[in-house]
Order: C-alpha cells, then structure tokens, then sequence
DNA sequence: GTCGGGAACTAGCACGTGCAAGCTGCCGTT
DNA sequence: AACGGCAGCTTGCACGTGCTAGTTCCCGAC
C-alpha cells in the first residue's frame, strides 16, 4: 500500500525495479509460470514487496496480452429479480472465481436501448437465462463472441440446458401424481412476464400431451379485480381439479379466490405455485410449489460457461436436482372431497 | 463483417493496410482526433473500410493506452430488485453511453463471498444506491478507485446524494398534512431488508421530531400469522390515526388486517406504502403511496458519475422530484372518521 | 529556380503484461 | 584444462491503441 500515496498505478516494473531484479522474474513468480527455474528466496522477495508495494494486475494490460478477458457475461431478463436469483449468481461468481474467471451480469431490457455490454467488454463466454434471439446471436458473433450459453439453435441442442424446464413438467406430474386428470393453467397478465409465461406454459402442455391428459384450461388471474374469482368458476365448471399457476402470486391468488367461494383447497381445486416463495408456506392452506436450486443452479452455469472457455468437462451428477416439488397442504391427497 | 470470417479479431492495423495508409490516420479518422488534416476523400474511405471488415476497437487496448476504462460500476444492493430499479439502470447507462461511458452493475451480496467487481474491471466511478462502509471504501481506494459516490463520510456533505431519503420525509409530511399527528411506523421483519427498514425508519423519526411530532410507534407486521393484525390493534390503542409503512407490502398487510377487524381505512387508520408498487393502486381501498422516480433518478446517477469522471457540472434542477407523493384512498382526507 | 508554408499523411513511442529465447555463471565430469 | 549441463536469471517482442513529432509533397511567391 506504499505505493498508494503517489496516485500512479504500481506496475511489476516498479516492483522489480525496488528489488534490482528483471521485470520478467517477477512476472514468473506473480504468475507462477512453470517451467521457469526460480528460487525460492526470490519468490518470497518477490511476493513480499509486491504486497508491501500494493501491485495490483493491469486487468486490461493483462487482457490485451494474453486476448482474452476471463469474463463470463450473465444476462438477467428483467423479471422482478428475486433474492434467489441474486442467489444463483453469487455462486456462480463464486465457481468461476476459482478457475480465474469473473461473473459479470447484465439485465436485458426489452426496451434495449443501451448498448449490450459484450461489446466492450468482450467476455469469452456469454451465458443466457433464456435463449438468445437470432438477432442478439448476430450481435454477439459480430462482436467476436463465440461461446453463447444456450448454444445456437442451430445444433439440435436441447434450448434450456439450465433445468428451468423442470418446473412446469414437475407441477404438472405432481398434480397428475395426486389423481388430477383435468387441468388449468394460472397465467399473469403482466406484460413484462408474457415470454416467461408462455414458455412455462408450453412446457406443461407438452407435458400433458406426453402424459395423456387434456390441454390446460388456461385462464389469467390478475387482468381486472375479480379477475381469479371468475377463474376458479370457470376451472370448476370444467370440471377441472387441480391448477397449475405459472408462480406463486398467482398460486396465491387462485387460492384466495377458492376459499373465498367457499370451495375446498385442495379438496375442489388443488393448486401448485412456482418458484418456492417464503410467503407460499404461511397461507392457509399453505401452497405447494416448485423449488428451484439456485444455488446449484449457479455452479451449474459456471460448469457450462468453464467448459466453454477452457474445455474442461462438466463435473458430473450436478444438473439433475434443479428443481424439486415442495407438497404444502394446497395439493394434499389423503383430504377427502367434501363440500362443507 | 467481411473479418469476422478468420475468427481473427479485425484492428486498426487491417483496415489501414487494406488501404494502403498509416494506422496513425485510420486512427485520428476513427477517433475524429482534432488538430488534424485529414481530406474528406480519405475519412469516407476509412469509414466505409472499417464497417466493411466490421472493425470493432479492443476496449482492453483503449483501455490500457489511454489509462482509464469509461466504465462506472453501479453497485445495487440485494434488495427484492423491482422493474423500476431495472428501469433506473437502463436510464444511468443510456445517459453515460452518449458521454461515451458505461455501465456495468453488481449486486452486492450480504456473504460477499465474490470479488468485488471494482477490482478487475477498475472502474473510474464507483456508484453505490447506499452509502459504502468504511471496509469497501479503502478496498476501492487500495484498487486505485478515487472516485466513489456517495463520497466518504469524512466531507460534510449529505450522506444520500441519490434523493431516496425524501420517501420517508414525504410520507410524514403526507400524513400530517392530513391532520393526523400520532404515527406508527409499519416494518417487515424480513433481516434481508432491516438495513432499509432501519434507514427509512431513522428517515421517519427525524421528520416527526423536526416538525414537532411525538415519534413514530413501531411495529413489525409480519413476523408472524396475525402480526398485522396486533399491529393494527396497537397503533388503535396508542391513539395512533397514521401508519408509514416500510413499503407497499407492509402497507398492505396493515390495510387487510385493518379492515378485516372492522376498521375503516383511513377514517380510523390511515396508511401510506413506498415504492408505487403496481397492485396498491388495485387495492381496496386503495393505497397511497411514494413514487421514486426512478428514469430520472437514472439521469441523476448517470450526472452525478459524469461530473464525477470528467469533471463537467451537473445540469439544473434535475434532483428535486426524485420522489412525489401519490395520493390515493388510504389517506383521502375527506372521509368522516365514523365506524359503522 | 528556390524557398516558404501548409495540407496530408507517416514513423514510432508508450501503456503494462505474458512469455519465448537467450545469457551468465557455477559445478561436476572427462 | 576444457567442456557440458543446468539453475537462475534477463533481454526483448508482441498485444492494439492514442497521439506527438515529424516527413513528404505540392503550390504559390519572390
């Protein structure tokens, strides 16, 4: 921190300078090259007077020398970010750090009007939450960015290796599990959320299809007032037994309107949530819901984005466990189907 | 794009051989340097060749030959992030981008396992939502990083340049202006947020105390099932007529126990939320609240680094309407204070 | 004719780093 | 004594850019 006081930057030069040693010795023993015969007093003066001096490494010295950044871009679509989110990133962070590399994220706007930081920043790896459009593709290869996490659709790669399909094929399992034939789907009429829904919603049909059940009735539980209310009229009248809401809000919102008619949860209707709020296990009934590993789900990507950049294979049996069910009371099966 | 096809990246250097010419004037063309004769002819020759091969400058290069990276970290905290910080975030990077800037951001995270990114990235401005603690204030400075907003604590200047103090302020005069002088303050008890909690609370209190108001009467409404419904009995008992509360949850949560047990909102108790959330103005009664707004507390931010970096002054009267109260049923001054 | 002067452009350094290739002793062997 | 080998270091280039200090060339003035 001696160095500190000048306000000029201490380089390796102004350290090999003050220990009359080469400016090449040092950047051996900053850098741990191998094959370089070094001994090891040297090292320690080295490693001493580098911290005494404060050095720090150039980054963009040290990037415009070896052509690569070690820098992973993370886009964040711009859902309302959840802590669990910033969960997922911290340890992804975390993994990549170990291997020298750093996580940098970026929400994606749809209005899109700044400039995408893999333009100057040139990441070796760009990894997605959800697919990148063929345009953002272009972009990115255009700007010397090879590595994309999803791949290109061109390859006939599955689109979401991040687990987040799991979720809509577990509600609709569950539900299937407990009995329920007939289906519904609570949609948000949030516009910001429309891609997310649609997504979520695809996957559970497919599911269903696979699964030889009817499509989902699908209604919108929040676009006016009573909005849920007349859902759940209408899920019942077709005979449907169990929802599954593209969130927890959502979930929530079926669930009151449920009780308030005066039917049973889960006796009538039977409702699964997404995403394993914290609030979906104080209600009454409390909801199940679909827990994501965000967590594992971080390490996860950071296996993805590593492999990518230094060819080192995934660390096996990491994927599977992205998201597990979470059974509350809202799709209990023993409660018999009564009506008060 | 023609370049792009070598996977080689495409410098200064390709497109001025490929035109026969020097680098320096591909460069002073490219950069617009003044103080230079360059023809006409020459400077549409240089464009046109550089879109042709899709040049792109290598931002590490720019970087380490002009000594400072244009880039400005945005540190945000780990809050529940809202579209509106969203929006906030893509307003400060449009704004910097025209003065040739940009901005990366980072969540801070309470482990704080992850580099923090002002170590590699060496951004030219730090910008914090809140105000640093000493700890990251000499990390920063021990990476070169000098200027930081907030500043240190050591100047005298306001600890919170970024106008979210005036939410609490505004919520207290709100309801005083309403004739109500018993306040309670409704927190949540989520320890994620009790740093803000603490904030805005300390914000309230100061307000009261400075026009002449006894302080504010505490109370947590959900850190357990009916916690809002004891709150709400409480505030009754303390002759409480007004509750700021922490934000539009808590707001909410007050206004459902509320009326639940009978009460009339806001003839016998009247409740401001913070943050405009979407679904107050969805409530019944609806439920006023603050507004922040958050594109044009952006611009401040993206100003503030600006004037920071380059030293140009803030433009006039931007910072004053960072936060506006929004008036909705929950406070309606006219509504007779009668019970039914 | 030559000489000043400006328009138009070029040579080349510096930024801080990573690393290939080379250089200097010293020691053991023949 | 000559020599090979090796430990331990150094010299020096390259990365792509911004910019200072030139250089060349042409044209008009004397």
């Amino acid at each position: 921190m001696v160095g500190a006081k000048t306000g000029k930057r201490v380089t390796a030069a102004d350290v090999a300078r003050s220990l009359g040693l080469s400016r090449a010795t040092v950047g051996f023993v900053l850098n741990g090259t191998s094959g370089q015969r070094i001994s090891e007093a040297t090292k320690e003066r080295v490693l001493a007077e580098a911290a005494r001096l404060g050095y720090r490494p150039h980054t963009a010295a040290q990037a415009l020398r070896r052509g690569s950044s070690k820098l992973v871009l993370l886009v964040v679509p711009d859902w309302p970010v959840e802590f669990s989110v910033g969960k997922c990133v911290e340890e992804a962070s975390h993994a990549l750090e170990e291997a020298g590399y750093s996580l940098v994220t970026q929400t994606r706007h749809p209005a899109g009007t700044a400039r995408p930081l893999w333009e100057l920043l040139d990441p070796e790896v760009v990894v997605g939450f959800t697919p990148f459009t063929p345009d953002e593709l272009t972009a990115m290869r255009g700007c010397g960015v090879t590595r994309i996490i999803p791949g290109s659709m061109a390859g006939s790669a599955p689109p979401d290796p991040l687990g987040l399909q799991d979720g809509p094929r577990l509600q609709v399992e569950h539900l299937r599990g407990r009995g329920h034939t007939r289906l519904g789907f609570a949609a948000t009429a949030d516009p910001r959320l429309a891609g997310l829904v649609e997504s979520r919603l695809r996957l559970a049909q497919e599911t269903a299809a696979a699964a030889g059940l009817p499509p989902l009735v699908v209604r919108h539980v929040d676009d006016h007032a009573d909005a849920a209310g007349e859902a759940v009229h209408g899920w019942l009248d077709a005979n449907v037994t169990g929802v599954v809401a593209y969130n927890d809000e959502s979930a929530a919102r079926v669930v009151r309107a449920a009780v308030r008619a005066g039917h049973r949860v889960p006796a009538d209707l039977a409702v699964i949530g997404h995403d394993d709020n914290p609030y979906t296990a104080l209600f009454v009934p409390s909801i199940s819901s679909i827990r994501i590993d965000y967590a594992g789900l971080g390490r996860h990507l950071a296996a993805l984005a590593l492999r990518e950049a230094t060819g080192r294979p995934l660390p096996a049996g990491e994927a599977d466990a992205a998201a597990t069910v979470v059974a509350r009371e809202s799709t209990e099966p023993g409660r018999a189907s009564r009506r008060p």
